[in-house]
DNA sequence: CTCGTAGTTTGATGCATCTCGTACTACGAT
DNA sequence: ATCGTAGTACGAGATGCATCAAACTACGAG
């Protein structure tokens, strides 16, 4: 009932979105945010000193880039990384950026 | 004797300058390409369709990311893979992207 | 010394992206 | 129905980046 927002299917990820929207430090931010927990998280929780809007752009690039999923819930939207599909992509990877120093 | 270009040492490569290196198609391409080699290779031999000045530019981009080191050998440029470094700070990393589907 | 080769530097152009404020939508609570 | 909350959409401004051509440097070969 609540609408949908688009996501790249499996086949659909490509490495260069990918890493290109984990190499902003807003974003790989939210996903180490993301990374510590094992449900998702309204995207608002994610403490960062930027505005609603940038809050938004950001998200959308994850999104599109296949890195996190959405989920309507109420008014709020439930973000969670999509680390089974990475790891079933590019094995390493994940593990390898948030394993890197802060 | 020949003129040294910096490179950054282990300490100073951040994972933010990596990825963005990395998240370019033609630099992709290019870190395939010396992945393949043991040895490191001229910049000039890697096979690309852009001019000279953006294969500069993308080769300055990996190495002051930490990706290649480039040693002067003559006329030419010796570019090598720092695959040591990138496994011992990020390990899994590399592996994750060389193997995700072209 | 002269020439060709390999690569860099500079400057310009066009496109992408990061950022924001404002206006808007969707939902829940009162 | 009204209000507040969570987030999106739309411009807009500033910066960054990819790309190229042209001029330049550095080295080796002859």
């Amino acid at each position: 009932m609540p609408e949908e927002l688009p996501h790249p299917s499996l086949a659909e990820i490509r490495i260069e979105r990918v890493l290109h929207a984990l190499a902003d430090p807003v974003r790989l931010h939210m996903v180490r945010e993301l990374a510590t927990l094992s449900e998702g998280v309204a995207c608002g929780s994610i403490e960062l000193p930027i505005s609603k809007s940038t809050r938004t752009h950001h998200l959308r690039t994850l999104r599109e880039a296949g890195v996190v999923s959405v989920r309507p819930s109420g008014t709020a939207r439930i973000t969670s990384l999509r680390r089974d599909d990475l790891d079933a992509l590019y094995p390493g990877l994940l593990e390898g950026i948030l394993n890197a120093p802060h």
